[in-house]
DNA sequence: CCCATAACTTCATTTTTTGAAGTCAGGTTT
DNA sequence: AAACCTGACTTCAAAAAATGAAGTTATGGG
């Protein structure tokens, strides 16, 4: 987990990498929501892309010209629960009236949330889930 | 999430929050098992205190002297599934061999692990998870 | 009283971030 | 085709933050 802090731990990696879920695949684009200065974001992107988690993809989009696109790769994707455990996290903290109802399963249109589950599937509660130090070998 | 990733985002603080719920508590504890500087071990700690993320709480282990302890409130506990997220990620990205099996339930002692769910309870796969642009009040 | 240690502080140096101002190449407009 | 735009970067100097080493200070034990 250390490696991870490394890659993502700073203020904007991981905002950058709402910003590709929600499909805002474009420097300009990213940097006018997260107003982040080019610099930064352009060292970032490529952290990221070194990093495995996104991945340059030029595109057109109709009656545009082309443009430089980013896409999250596998791993990339994996930061999925990461990405919604903080948000998730920055409802319950900042607001009490949050619907959170904008991750949703694309088959069925239901909402979802992260939930921890044992073996059987059974939601358990986030009081009696015990973090254990893992004794193998470090990642720190 | 911006906020979220204001507080939490940089290389150190969510290890620290990690050693928290591990149950390491103290000060030389922390630097000595993330090989943090102590002077920006001690930054963190002020501003996840100030965050309200943790609290000073003044213990005595028997036959030891008093220390300083930092513990997580109740914001900073809800935390956990963003470090699980972030561990999960970490486990699968950089090993494929991983046992990962130190989340537990305390109650029954099964391995638990991080899921997205419907309203159901029932689990839903990664891949037809949509994350929505939010359109509300902007956190950025 | 002296010593060891935990919990900080200080400080000089290096690294990173920032904001503003460029490049530069591809299209588009005229 | 010449002038113009705009997106994707670069450069640069100033400001802020992180680092490693070397202090402090307070507390309790011998």
């Amino acid at each position: 987990m250390a490696m991870a802090a490394q890659v993502l731990g700073d203020r904007w990696t991981l905002l950058i990498i709402r910003e590709l879920f929600y499909g805002v695949g474009c420097f300009e684009d990213i940097r006018a929501d997260l107003e982040i200065p080019s610099a930064t974001l352009q060292k970032r992107l490529n952290a990221l892309s070194d990093a495995g988690i996104l991945m340059r993809k030029t595109y057109r989009a109709p009656g545009e010209r082309n443009r430089q696109g980013y896409v999250l790769t596998e791993t990339g994707k994996a930061l999925a629960p990461v990405v919604l455990a903080l948000r998730q996290w920055g409802d319950d903290t900042l607001r009490d009236d949050s619907p959170l109802t904008d991750l949703i399963d694309l088959r069925t249109g239901k909402p979802l949330r992260l939930a921890i589950i044992d073996s059987d599937g059974k939601e358990v509660d986030l009081a009696s889930a015990h973090l254990k130090k893992r004794e193998g070998q470090s990642d720190d």
